[in-house]
DNA sequence: AGAGAATTGTACCGTTCGGTATAATTAAGT
DNA sequence: ACTTAATTATACCGAACGGTACAATTCTCT
């Protein structure tokens, strides 16, 4: 037998809403007053459809790092296109990103885990949180590990600390967008990375 | 006519913890009882001595600014010394500052700035905050445009940029710092960002 | 010793927090 | 039409929020 209520709102707006106002407000700093209105729900709407709380943030960081940071990475790996200018387009899109658009300025997983060390955080937050942190390092780490040009360069032999330069100057910059810093002061910093790297 | 009771506390050492508390949670994320607790005192004491939790945060804000920020700054102009030298030593201490000690990680500024950018904050913290956030920033623009050997290093010509480079990456280690990154490894960076100034 | 001034602890104010019980809707299946 | 399942809106829960009234305590001055 079935039946039942049509849900009267579109699930993945709503999640995207939601992630927008953890992308603003951090995960601690999102009441559920500010989830609701954001999302245009009510309260029983969110949990039925959620959960509570947390597992939406956890569901909203999911979609934040499938829509907005892993779509980005393939700049890093474009055919026939030489690693300075890869990394250029790479950070020209995540700068961008971090200040311009209809987001939050910054980046929505560098304030969570700056928030995460104050602690007061759920267990489960926290480690979907540091999944999603560990990401970006990864990623450059692999690139300049396994990146044909990138040894031809000598990149792979230190390829954890450049990894950890470039990881650290995006923080930087998301610190910086979140301020209020806007693109075009901002990307300068890619060519001073790209030299900082040896590029 | 005089007389009444004395202060039970160390105003200064009040102060000192309170710098602490808001160092570790943000300005929103510090509640009055975080703060009570970390200081040793109860809430009337707090608002006799200290007016309210903005008033406080504006004083351990100063603070913070006068004991950890600016003494730092000596590295940047010690005599006789390579501006390489200077800068390395400078970001070795920051780094140091950000990763170890009985301080929280990462810096006070950064964490608050971000917080700040999520609306809630109250005016005249704002401001507070505002001011000492744009101190490094005209540290190393007044460091690149009037250095000897910056200015015979061609720092001069684009000092803007490569302030807010340094600046950008400081908010970078502070983010990572405050993750749990270790000195030994952040402090890897320093060559990096020589590198990239050209240096 | 006694009067007046300042700090203390306790208990409370209204508001907002995350979360939920309840009842009124709206839909599908028989 | 009628039951059943699901979503909605309203109202509420105990706890914690920033802030304060009040009375007890502790001090200085006369």
């Amino acid at each position: 037998m079935a039946g039942g209520r049509k849900l009267e709102f579109d699930k993945q707006k709503a999640l995207e809403a939601a992630m927008e106002v953890f992308w603003k407000k951090g995960y601690l700093g999102a009441s559920l007053s500010d989830l609701t209105e954001g999302m245009g729900i009510n309260k029983p709407s969110l949990y039925a459809t959620f959960g509570n709380k947390e597992a939406l943030f956890e569901q909203a960081t999911h979609h934040y790092m499938e829509t907005c940071s892993k779509p980005k990475s393939e700049y890093l790996f474009e055919p026939n296109t030489p690693l300075a200018q890869r990394i250029t387009n790479y950070l020209k899109v995540i700068i961008t990103g971090q200040c311009e658009g209809p987001n939050p300025k910054g980046c929505y997983i560098s304030l969570c885990v700056a928030e995460a060390a104050g602690e007061g955080m759920p267990e489960n937050a926290l480690k979907t949180l540091n999944a999603a942190a560990g990401y970006a390092s990864e990623l450059f780490l692999h690139l300049f590990e396994t990146d044909e040009e990138a040894i031809a360069l000598g990149l792979n032999q230190q390829a954890a600390a450049n990894a950890r330069f470039v990881v650290t100057l995006m923080n930087g910059t998301a610190a910086m967008a979140r301020a209020g810093t806007p693109y075009e002061e901002l990307q300068t910093v890619i060519q001073n990375a790209l030299r900082g790297l040896g590029l």
